[in-house]
RNA sequence: GCCGCGUUGGUCAAGGGGUUAAGACGCCUCCCUUUCACGGAGGAAUCACGGGUUCGAUUCCCGUACGUGGUACCA
């Protein structure tokens, strides 16, 4: 690599949520440019006038500061390359593809989208079912290479509609490296004329790739795989527009696989399976149609990252669970996998889950801060932090702290009396009444408790599992939670003796 | 159709001419725990196929199949 500083962009396009394959390019990207003491760039591709979705933005750079992916140049911090929003630098494309045309390697294009449409259902066949604008149809078209020049001109003075689209050569091999896939080979009669320059001056993806990469002094460009296919047009622009010699490195990253069926994971895989492809919740303005997020249903954005990175990539340790940190020092290119990988969610959750089980109650108990409003409960954070160190070996989500420890908040509205009822008796009744009496002279500490407990189930001749249940029943109202003993002493004397009372009324004799 | 890319258990994957082909998720069994979970110990399950090259191919080469992406004035 030369001496050059390392530039890297991610430049998402406005048209809805940041999907999981979204993210995970951002993130290698980051991790690239961290890694090197680099920049990241954030650029805004919003040349797509049709499919540009307001909110859609301020949308993606929420969803980047919630994973801590934050860049360092984008269309709100500047930088020293602003604008970094393609709509603002719109009359900087032009001039390059007007040089384009002057050198010979681009061409005027006047077909209107009828004339297309019926030049394609013209040439198509069964053999070739998506007919092209190549080398060979370009010279029945309305363009300035058939056309005679004092048409062209004639057409340009009247202000005519035209795009602009690249000549691609015939019979040229066109080969690349790529980071991840190695060397790449390209037939250039096999790619068509795309256009660079629509009709409303806008640039298309891959004229505006090129000139914002080498005006932005990009050094290292990752992208989805689906773009490997026009690599060779890129590659030929940057050769001619005299810049080859600043061309990015490229990586075509894998695509992320639908987990059942076959195809690129899409927004609807998640509704169907019952998942979320989006980062953040996000609600389509135009149809308002509402899509749960990764962040919204309780994922710890330190899990989501983590899980994405090893999707698709690993250091060839057995290391699973990786910081930002870290995966900014262990990162690298060369580890990539070539092949697409199809989304597992239970695995996803399982990261979740490890992260939750790692993390400091007080942190967890902000974070469930919003359900505990939600659900009508008010508690001190202290509390609340107890409880989440208590139950959180066993959530998979922040809101699963409710499900698992919801009996810390209010007492059990019923019990499962076909678990005690049975086997009650008199004893028992007696051995909890005498137990709740001594509570004055026990300090309030599990251990304490159970110590108690035990002495007096000892006096008293009755096996503990025939106690715990009923206690752990009284307390919870099931047959779950934490240690029984943990959660009286979380409860308080008070509360644990009048739940005991309560138990032994409901199920008592 | 054409072009590109890919193919190790159900999934994520390590490995890369000679291995008992790691590990993780999920599943199953057992232990711990008289709840659940955590933790621990095991188990079932894999090199797409066919040809080469080689003393030897999961590994290298070529085909085939399959998958996937592209084939838009979308990115």
């Amino acid at each position: 690599m030369d001496n050059k500083k390392v530039r890297v962009r991610f430049a998402p396009s406005p048209t809805g949520g940041l999907h999981l394959g979204g993210v995970r390019t951002v993130l290698f990207n980051y991790l690239f440019a961290k890694q090197h003491n680099g920049d990241f760039i954030l650029r805004i591709e919003d040349t797509d006038q049709t499919r540009y979705v307001p909110g859609a933005e301020e949308y993606i750079t929420e969803c980047l500061r919630w994973c801590g992916l934050n860049p360092d140049e984008s269309p709100e911090l500047g930088g020293p390359y602003a604008p970094y929003r393609q709509s603002e630098r719109k009359p900087l494309y032009r001039q390059y593809a007007e040089q384009l045309v002057k050198s010979g390697h681009a061409y005027y294009a006047f077909d209107t989208p009828e004339e297309l449409e019926s030049m394609r259902e013209r040439l198509k066949s069964p053999e070739n079912p998506a007919p092209q604008y190549n080398h060979v149809v370009r010279t029945q078209m309305r363009n300035s290479l058939a056309m005679p020049e004092a048409d062209v001109q004639a057409l340009l003075a009247a202000g005519t509609p035209h795009v602009i689209r690249i000549k691609m050569p015939v019979g040229e091999e066109l080969s690349f490296t790529d980071m991840v896939r190695g060397n790449v080979t390209f037939n250039t009669s096999q790619v068509d004329d795309k256009v660079l320059l629509k009709a409303d001056g806008m640039p298309t993806y891959h004229l505006a790739v090129v000139v914002d990469d080498y005006l932005m002094k990009i050094t290292h460009a990752f992208r989805g795989e689906e773009w490997l296919p026009s690599a060779p047009v890129h590659l030929l622009l940057w050769k001619y527009l005299g810049w080859e010699a600043d061309m990015p490195q490229w990586a075509h990253l894998p695509l992320i696989l639908k987990p059942d069926g076959n195809g690129k994971l899409s927004k609807r895989d998640g509704d169907r399976l019952g998942f979320p492809v989006y980062a953040m919740n996000w609600t389509d303005p135009r149809s308002n149609e509402f899509t749960r997020g990764f962040r919204e249903l309780g994922f710890l954005p330190e899990a989501f990252i983590n899980m994405l990175a090893v999707l698709g990539w690993n250091d060839g340790s057995e290391q699973e669970i990786f910081s930002l940190e870290e995966l900014i020092q262990k990162f690298s290119m060369d580890r990539v996998h070539k092949a697409g990988a199809k989304f597992d969610y239970e695995k996803a959750k399982w990261f979740n889950h490890q992260y939750i089980h790692h993390k400091d109650n007080e942190t967890l108990a902000a974070l469930f801060q919003p359900v505990l409003v939600e659900k009508g409960v008010t508690a001190v954070p202290a509390y609340v932090a107890t409880i989440a160190g208590l139950v959180k070996e066993r959530c998979y989500f922040v809101n699963d702290i409710w499900e698992h420890g919801f009996f810390f908040f209010q007492s059990p509205a019923g019990y499962d009396e076909a678990a005690v009822k049975p086997k009650w008796n008199a004893d028992k009744d007696a051995f909890f009444a005498v137990w709740s009496g001594q509570l004055d002279n026990t300090p309030f500490t599990a251990a304490e408790l159970e110590a108690s407990f035990k002495a007096l189930a000892t006096e008293k001749n009755i096996k503990m599992g025939e106690l715990q249940l009923p206690f752990r029943i009284m307390l919870t109202g099931g047959k779950f939670g934490p240690p029984v003993f943990d959660i009286a002493a979380t409860l308080g004397k008070d509360e644990t003796r009048s739940r005991i009372a309560k138990g032994l009324a409901a199920f008592g004799q």
